[in-house]
DNA sequence: ATAAGTAGGTAGACTGGTCTGTCTATATGA
DNA sequence: TCATATAGACAGACCAGTCTACCTACTTAT
């Protein structure tokens, strides 16, 4: 498209993104999505050949978007320590969003809560968490004359513990607990 | 009631709990629930006042359940250590249950990712994960010499720990995880 | 430069099914 | 008698997905 108009995908999955992450996807319909996008509903279905497929496009996208908020902080980090950081800080920025109706947590744990055990979209999100931990495992491997074993067991560590934090947060409703967990991940890769 | 027939209220608790983890909440609809608990529906509307209603009863009965298995785990508890840990085991537990559809993670965590923030059901999932982290406190506490302060940050770092595990081995479908988590406990435990 | 084709959009009716919750009328056991 | 149960019809809303018919803006060939 050579207009600079969002087009009609964009704003399905931005329309989307809100209400799924609001009120949750099974109680997201069809019909509130078009409108809230102001769209027809046949555009929906030719951009996704079903709700299913906007779901998993939605993970999808709200993964990158996170990836793009923990590259925006590591820029500014200067040390492997300060790196491992910016994947809580990333996590802190997500609840710091100004959502419509409140912060409620990782939206994509929570769509992996109201998918079938072994279905796509669930999957996807088991991938999309081993990478943050991937990304834990790597920074840390920066540290000078550190074991690969222990940067493992370490970027284990940190990812159940960030993992934790941001689902209490989300009950919560504010990002304290993250706070809190980045302080405790902190005093963790001083002792490494 | 005196007879020794299982109520109602209890086939549709039980019925309800089955369903509710396995498809989520949303995704359960009522017929389903009364055809599974063979009760009538308005034997549904006559002890719960609405869907709603039996929801939040749903993650109480969920809780207390948990509460049992960490009970049964505690009475073969013999030191601070092992109380601390049979918090652990009681999630362990829990994720070795035989489920019809596969382990999906914590039942009321996945149900407060269906609940809107600020709503009572997802309050109820705050205070139970609360209640864990005292729980977690209590028994750090019995440890000889052992400040207040550093309890309470002990506590807060296992509960995140344990939620984190938890909830990745919810994505998975087994309780690997937990018991990874829980020798990194043990670890952080054995230096306090 | 213009005409034709194409890609992507629009509105909204429609199908067949499911949703929660209410209601009636009846049965059973303490 | 009274509490608790039953089966099932019903209302009114909403569900995902299909379909028709029309519109507009850009691309390409003449």
């Amino acid at each position: 498209m050579t207009t600079n108009k969002i087009s009609a995908r964009e704003r399905l999955l931005s329309a989307a993104a809100d209400l799924f992450y609001d009120d949750g996807i099974a109680a997201t319909g069809i019909d509130k999505i078009i409108k809230k996008a102001n769209v027809a509903k046949m555009s929906l279905y030719n951009n996704f050949s079903s709700k299913a497929d906007l779901v998993v496009a939605y993970i999808d996208e709200r993964h990158s978007e996170w990836l793009g908020l923990y590259h925006k902080r590591l820029e500014s980090a200067n040390t492997p320590i300060e790196r491992v950081l910016s994947i809580f800080d990333a996590y802190m920025d997500h609840a710091s969003f100004e959502y419509e109706r409140g912060f409620r947590g990782c939206g994509i744990l929570n769509a992996a809560a109201e998918l079938p055990a072994k279905s796509q979209g669930r999957n996807a999100v088991k991938v999309h968490k081993n990478e943050v931990e991937d990304l834990l495992q790597k920074h840390i491997l920066e540290f000078p004359a550190i074991s690969h074993a222990t940067a493992t067991a370490a970027a284990e560590h940190l990812s159940f513990l960030l993992e934790g934090a941001m689902a209490r947060a989300g009950l919560e409703g504010s990002n304290e607990k993250i706070k809190r967990a980045k302080q405790i991940a902190t005093h963790i890769l001083e002792k490494l």
